[in-house]
DNA sequence: CTGCGTGCAAAGTATTTGCAAACCG
DNA sequence: CGGTTTGCAAATACTTTGCACGCAG
């Protein structure tokens, strides 16, 4: 399984340790090109494993989005969501709220996003999230 | 009071009840330049109002925001936070996550959201979300 | 009056935590 | 072996709902 050696180089890259469930999860999450909740990625697995805990299921997610590995798709419904995108280099998504697909999306400014969405992907766009956050002058100091 | 008077009209072209109530929680977040989350208005309110119920500003807020008069913060701690934002047309928000104040943005494209950031406000981005949603080609032919 | 708005109590539900047992390295 | 990782059960905490009463129009 090539696609596993990678994984597992992932997790051991990151300090990690390699269990099955690991290696499975990210698999589930690799192979779908949606983004997927928690509970989702717990069904899948428990195909493979009858004993899974959905705890280690949102364990697993938090820890892989915090290095990095997999990011966190925001709704406005409050729930979590995952995509894995094995993309590098500053980009964004576009994703369908239908289907739940992600597509990659090079250029940054909004209005030349939704042209390239427009021209590739042939999709609407129906509303963006664009939040900035970080420090302001203020707040920075008193870090 | 001038501002309950643009409040009360505010209501009234929403198709709204004017309610004592409903016109406090405007006062609250129009004064207010930073979100909010629910449970923090709804102690301001009931300063003057010993028998507010939490779930009324839910209610309400939600009810604002679905009407437009107010705006979702999103946080990736999934709490629900509220910004009242004045101005019309596109633009989009710098929130510091110290003192969540909030900063119209006039341009869209985010390295040169981060210029003005830095120029105006002096603030640092530590990070950014920007996320399109809309339909894919196949979803919006489905429709 | 008439229906929208609200308080209160109660339910929901996604997510998190604690702890002992299992497992990776 | 020694510290992670995991399962299970239970707890959290934010948010929502139901229903009867009250108030705006």
């Amino acid at each position: 399984m090539e696609k596993n050696t990678a994984y597992h180089t992932l997790l051991k890259n990151l300090g990690l340790k390699v269990t099955p469930k690991r290696l499975a999860l990210l698999s589930v999450l690799g192979e779908e090109h949606r983004y997927l909740s928690p509970e989702e990625v717990w069904k899948k697995l428990r195909r493979s494993f009858k004993n899974l805990g959905l705890p280690t299921v949102y364990r697993n997610m938090e820890e892989l989005e915090r290095h990095g590995v997999i990011s966190k798709v925001l709704h406005s419904n409050r729930q979590l969501y995952y995509y894995f995108c094995p993309k590098t280099g500053h980009h964004h998504h576009f994703v369908c709220l239908e289907c739940r697909i992600v597509e990659d999306i090079s250029v940054c400014a909004v209005r030349e996003m939704e042209k390239e969405i427009k021209r590739r992907v042939k999709g609407t766009v129906t509303s963006h999230i664009l939040q900035v956050n970080g420090l302001c002058s203020g707040c920075a100091g008193k870090q």
